[in-house]
RNA sequence: GUCCCCUUCGUCUAGAGGCCUAGGACAUCGCCCUUUCACGGCGGUAACACGAGUUCGAAUCUCGUAGGGGACGCCA
């Protein structure tokens, strides 16, 4: 049974590259008929956060990465970490250290200053403080060092980078266990992956590194290693890390810029992994065909507007309905009054082959929603006194109409511009703007047939006069 | 500084020795469609970081160089 987790640090909402991270692990777990389990990594007791906890749930939700156990809190699984590094500590892995935070400061700075790597040099291994007869200080809970073996190599396969061996001498001796009794980073890891019987790793490659380590602790525990996979990070658009300098990195301000979150997955999904040349694909076709082995081994670049795109033909093929229900909140928030006007899904319907986000949507469709008037330039353009007398014979035009729809509108809109002499734009343009103050607009028809016969006349004989 | 990793069009990528005069997508440019704005259709520009090997043959294998990234915490 393939078991895969997503262990965030609660520091933060649930940023890209997270999200990222948590879909390949999702996505594997689903295709193997596996289970995905939420881990909450909270022992960093300054940064944690409620909030941060509830980000992140919150964006994993929207995003529909469903997990099947957790979330598990760190926090609450102190004693046993207690009892596996009291394990070590029994057969020798680990050792009490007493060196105070300056101590170690100073060393590391000797040791930079030296152009050497930082590293503890082990002077509370067992042997030194026999040899060189050391106490421990007075009132002080020790941490705890993992005994990091001295020769030889740790080495992994990684199915994403191949094989990654490091030289043990590289290595130095790693506090797993705080004086306080709260696991560092590493040996939680460690110890949750085991007990929750993690069969496939899969994380971001900044943790390539801290890997060596955690296969030692393992081997000292004696416990069969799962399979590693890290995966490359998310770069911004320029090509830097991603930080809060670069605007929208968490999940939910995408959510809050009305992109969708099936097209937001499938944006991360192609980001870093493909599928021969896929590059639409729903949810189950994702998990269908699903695999490390095609996760690129390099980082990638955020590119806002390829994500644009795809969220565009995510919201062309919408069902109208559902993409109404998202854009009624957005359209009030902005003052437009959904009674007084069309039906929103038709109005949707019509506009979402234009729009690339919700946000943009709602936009367009406030022109049914809003009486918005166009500025003097657009007035000057096009309200000439040589286009009134057209208006003014279309409002006739139109206000004898039975039926107030498409075809007898488009009819009458015909038969004003022979009569006129005029080409479509020389009328459509001057409606355009007397109707909805706008100089774009889907085809003129249409949407007179929507905005309704008394708002039509209205600003036709408003403007025409 | 030391260690680890990475390197195909501007960007995301296909590619697992001959199918590659390197394919797709976004972006960009041009044309067509057109009732404005879009949608859409067609087409163009554009890449194997560099240098040595291995091989009949290398984007694909090996080594080196350069560049980029990551890590070096009682942060995760």
């Amino acid at each position: 049974m393939i078991r895969t987790r997503f262990a965030p640090s609660p520091t933060g909402y649930l940023h890209i590259g997270g999200a990222r991270t948590a879909l390949y692990s999702w996505a594997y777990a689903r295709r193997h008929g596996g289970k995905f389990i939420l881990r909450i990594e909270d022992t960093d007791r300054e940064r944690s956060t409620e909030a941060s906890i509830q980000a992140i749930l919150d964006g994993m939700h929207w995003l529909a990465l469903d997990y099947d156990e957790g979330p598990v809190f760190q926090m609450q699984r102190l004693p046993r970490y207690r009892e596996v590094a009291e394990q070590l500590l029994k057969d020798g892995h680990a050792y009490p250290c007493y060196a105070s935070r300056a101590e170690l400061d100073t060393l590391r700075e000797a040791q930079r200053a030296r152009g050497d790597k930082p590293r503890y040099d082990g002077r509370w291994r067992p042997e030194n403080v026999k040899a060189n007869g050391l106490k421990p200080p007075p009132d002080t809970q020790p941490v705890i060092r993992f005994r990091n073996p001295d020769a030889g190599e740790a080495s992994f396969h990684d199915r994403v980078k191949g094989t990654i061996s490091v030289a043990n001498t590289e290595l130095d001796d790693l506090v797993i266990l705080r004086a306080d009794g709260v696991p560092t980073y590493n040996f939680g890891v460690v110890v949750d992956d085991l007990d929750m019987s993690i069969t496939d790793v899969i994380r971001g490659d900044d943790h390539v590194n801290n890997t060596p380590r955690q296969v030692n602790i393992m081997q000292a525990l004696g416990a069969q290693l799962p399979r590693f996979a890290h995966v490359p990070m998310i770069l911004g658009a320029d090509g830097e890390r991603l930080s809060k300098r670069h605007g929208a990195v968490s999940v939910m301000q995408y959510a809050d810029d009305g992109v969708l979150p099936e097209a937001l997955l499938n944006y991360l999904a192609r980001l870093g992994w493909s599928h021969r040349d896929a590059e639409l694909f729903s949810r189950e076709q994702m998990v269908d065909w699903f695999d490390l082995e095609h996760v690129s081994r390099s980082a990638a670049q955020f590119d806002p507007a390829k994500l644009r795109w795809m969220n565009h033909q995510y919201l062309k093929v919408a069902d109208n309905a559902a993409l109404a229900a998202l854009v009624a909140p957005r359209i009030e928030r902005e003052g437009g009054e959904l009674a007084g006007g069309p039906p929103l899904d038709a109005v949707v319907a019509l506009l979402k082959d234009r729009a690339e986000s919700l946000n943009l949507l709602a936009e367009s469709a406030m022109m049914f929603y809003k009486e918005l008037h166009a500025d003097e330039a657009l007035l000057a353009q096009y309200l000439t006194e040589a286009a009134k007398p057209a208006l003014q014979d279309l409002e006739t035009a139109l206000g004898a109409l039975g039926n107030w729809s498409h075809d007898p509108i488009d009819a009458a809109i015909k038969d004003v511009m022979k009569r006129h002499k005029l080409k479509m734009p020389a009328l459509a343009m001057p409606v355009r703007v007397a109707v909805f103050g706008l100089a774009q607009t889907p085809a003129l028809a249409q949407v007179l047939a929507l905005a309704g016969r008394k708002r039509v006349l209205a600003r036709l004989a408003q403007y025409a006069g």
